[in-house]
DNA sequence: TTTTTCACCGCAAACGTTGTAGATTTATTT
DNA sequence: AAATAAATCTACAACGTTTGCGGTGAAAAA
């Protein structure tokens, strides 16, 4: 089976094959009539204009790069779903890539971006990333780059990140509420500013209103660790009376220890993390949370992306507001 | 910033296009002299070649597709990030879609599959899926096509699926052996294989080997329903001793069930899953399950599809064969 | 010396599309 | 009726690659 060709329906029709590209096009130098019967020959030899020799002419690919860590995670599947389904609408395809963390791979795929010539990349860096370089690349070769969730932390790029410091500053004053005192609290990697500014934002909340509350922060990935240290301080004696998790997989380490020890939440601990709000309730009772929404920052994104598709003065960052969740473990 | 092509650094070098083209490939028609001349420059320029061209003139995409319901799903992510980290290895990439369980955005996403010229297509029917003719579409164009997961019933195509009756059986068994009488079975939605089969191999095997097992079977999509289903069921009078799910979102929805009416696990009621593996360590105890991995399938159904791409003679259906892993909760 | 052989290289035609500029026909004006 | 204007269409050259085939020069064989 042969692809059909505008080449195909002009020899059809006997007329060029500029007049039957025009005439697809709804251009004004053609007439109805020809319009119409070429219309009607496209549709019935299913027609479907050549993406790569259109790109290749037009240089414009309609793909949209998106470049996460991970694919396989909570709230980065629930962005790309996000993304992928605006693109979709609005004529984009999307290429999606994983870094796994590894700042090699992550040069080489935004190699890869560069080479397939996307219109736009949505990145959130990994945790190795120092250098901004590779993505300068990008720029020069005037592909807009909008930084999602993990975000460079100077100037001058385009971020769209959730409120993290208003995040953490909801949770710490939800544990102040609860005249909780002993805080137990888990960041991610401190390389990330995700951790970084959570962490200050916590820290600060509770030098300022609540002076006597002794908090307690480690720095660690995944579920493992923050299910080794959580285990470890729970068997201390300077017990904490909360746990603050900054992200689904320490909420997870921290439940696994919590019930290997057959601790009742909230009475003997209670627990509070920021989501994507799927963990959360899967636990009894369900976890109070800080909602991040994935999805929303998709949406989110999106429409900076296509302001800066479109070269529209924008604003360099947006953020996305949190709101908390009460489930009954605080 | 502009791209670097064949043309400038023929005309750099002061020699032809062709020579270049094939001074880059090691064609044994060109001197080493030039080829090392060739190659120093066109790192020194970072020569990338264009991609579309490339495309156009030899019409090989080295895109795969992949078509799931939903990308934020614990099974299918893990099942692309397979396929995506395989698939970059060979120097493919990927184009990922979602149906949505959606036939109508099914077909409008094999429509641009085809577009795209997608070398080959990973697809997992939606709910819905009915007709396979847009997928034979596909096969027209020499686009070879293999089910994954959620496969059709009949013949003739290429599937990589779990081996459903095992995952099925090996549950049954380990219930049965545990003295279970009274079943309660989640299903997915009835119009899928992957629940047909599953259904008709437990009970097949309850039949044969425990024929006084009551059993009761559900047909239901979603963690709501699945909790509201087992909240009734709990509540009856004729209440189980031992959950069965299908699948991870009936097993989410039992669990609420179950943390509602504060019951114990596995004292109070039994549960047994079939699932990825990562939800039933969230809960104390581990939930038991049978491991149907998404990401060994990823793997498997790439060597399925590159020997597609080969036109090897290939077995027609793979399985991936499926283990319990005891938790506790059974 | 003439012929053959080879290693090396260039020409030119595709792939399917789009845009510019010009060609043809038809309608309108003088 | 001739000249101008408008409407409709066509030719052609790109975009960057790949590839069959033909051409050059020099070395090897005659």
């Amino acid at each position: 089976m042969q692809q059909s060709t505008l080449k195909k329906l002009s020899e059809v029709l006997g007329i060029s094959i500029s007049t039957v590209s025009r005439a697809l096009k709804d251009h004004p130098d053609i007439s109805e009539n020809t319009k119409t019967k070429v219309k009607e020959l496209a549709t019935a030899l299913e027609y479907e204009p050549n993406n790569y020799a259109v790109q290749l002419r037009t240089r414009q690919s309609n793909v949209l790069g998106i470049l996460v860590p991970s694919i396989d995670n909570f709230f980065y599947d629930s962005f790309i779903a996000a993304v992928e389904e605006d693109a979709r609408a609005h004529g984009y395809s999307v290429m999606i890539m994983q870094s796994r963390d590894k700042v090699q791979l992550e040069t080489a795929n935004l190699h890869l971006f560069r080479k397939n010539m996307v219109m736009g990349l949505f990145a959130a860096v990994s945790i190795e990333t120092d250098d901004m370089a590779p993505f300068h690349k990008l720029e020069e070769f005037k592909i807009p780059v909008v930084f999602i969730d993990r975000v460079p932390e100077v100037e001058g790029y385009h971020k769209v990140c959730l409120a993290d410091e208003d995040a953490a500053r909801i949770a710490a004053e939800a544990i102040i509420e609860k005249k909780k005192k002993r805080v137990f609290a888990l960041f991610g990697h401190p390389h990330l500013s995700i951790s970084k500014i959570r962490h200050a934002s916590l820290t600060e909340v509770f030098e300022k209103k609540s002076p006597r509350t002794k908090l307690t922060s480690v720095f660690l990935e995944g579920m493992a660790e923050s299910e080794r240290a959580t285990l470890e301080v729970l068997k201390s004696k300077s017990k904490p009376d909360v746990i603050f998790c900054m992200g689904d997989m320490h909420l997870i380490g921290v439940m696994r220890a919590v019930h290997k020890l057959k601790l009742k939440v909230p009475d003997d601990i209670a627990v509070i993390s920021i989501s994507n709000g799927f963990m959360p309730t899967l636990y009894d009772p369900k976890i109070t949370y800080v909602e991040t929404s994935g999805f929303k920052l998709g949406k989110l994104a999106f429409v900076q992306m296509l302001s800066c598709l479109r070269n529209d003065v924008t604003p360099e960052q947006v953020m996305l507001s949190s709101v908390l969740v009460e489930g009954g473990s605080l």
